[in-house]
DNA sequence: GTAATATTGATAATAAGATATCAATATCAA
DNA sequence: TTGATATTGATATCTTATTATCAATATTAC
């Protein structure tokens, strides 16, 4: 499938401008709550499209939550973790690791990737 | 909704029999496939059914990975972690945790529980 | 400005795990 | 053994995220 060249749209920058200027993972139903502040009438094929080609050229990553919708990030962030509050759903960016995890791991298992969930309640719903 | 008496069946006693025996988490798929080679004709429904009073009993737990299908484990076996392997895909139990993982979380935020998925090669596939 | 066509938005379609339905069968107290 | 009913298995249905469809609209080279 050739993809024809790329035109600029509103919706398109609107979409990245919230993901750039996110401090945390969004689902689409976020992106396009925050999305539709500036473009009326946005609709969700367009956010979906939009980060299937932002995931395809690297520029997000996935947040996958078992049970969860699936959340986008900037890829610039390097490696961290997450932390789900189980009031408001949000997701936040945990920074650090224990990257000693790999020694819990049995002999001839080779351990590729790891991720580590939190789960709890932020400091928003907390007071 | 009132439950009635529980009856012993066969489809019972084999589900729980290789649950009880499982080294490992298994999903409702290997869970079918287990247990028909004791009970022919083995329905799925009847597995989802016995996985389903399993887990209001306590007797197992849930172990959810991002777009896989939901394995079960016996309920005793105290905290641990799983590592899923990428050839096999089967799930593995990881002895051990690192428990400061709380203190990786930004202060005000509660952490009530967590957790650590491992991907890679398992032991079987790695040769 | 205009034509060619990429993009959009509404909505239908898909996928996959899990649940509901229901007639047939198995269990168990008497 | 028998009757009341819990359980089973086949299958239809549901759920929820995601993808496909298609007419209308917007973008861009000329």
């Amino acid at each position: 499938m050739v993809t024809g060249s790329n035109r600029k749209t509103k919706q398109r920058d609107a979409l990245v401008g919230v993901l750039e200027r996110a401090e945390r993972p969004l689902s689409v139903a976020e992106l396009l709550e925050a999305a539709s502040k500036r473009i009326e009438g946005l609709g969700v094929a367009t956010v979906y499209r939009a980060v299937g080609a932002l995931l395809d050229d690297g520029r997000i990553d996935a947040v996958e939550i078992p049970g969860e919708p699936t959340r986008y990030e900037r890829s610039d962030k390097g490696h961290h973790h997450h932390f789900q509050c189980e009031k408001c759903d949000r997701v936040f960016d945990i920074a650090g690791c224990l990257d000693n995890l790999r020694k819990l791991v049995p002999p001839k298992f080779r351990v590729k990737q790891h991720s580590v969930m939190l789960y709890g309640v932020c400091a928003t719903c907390s007071r």
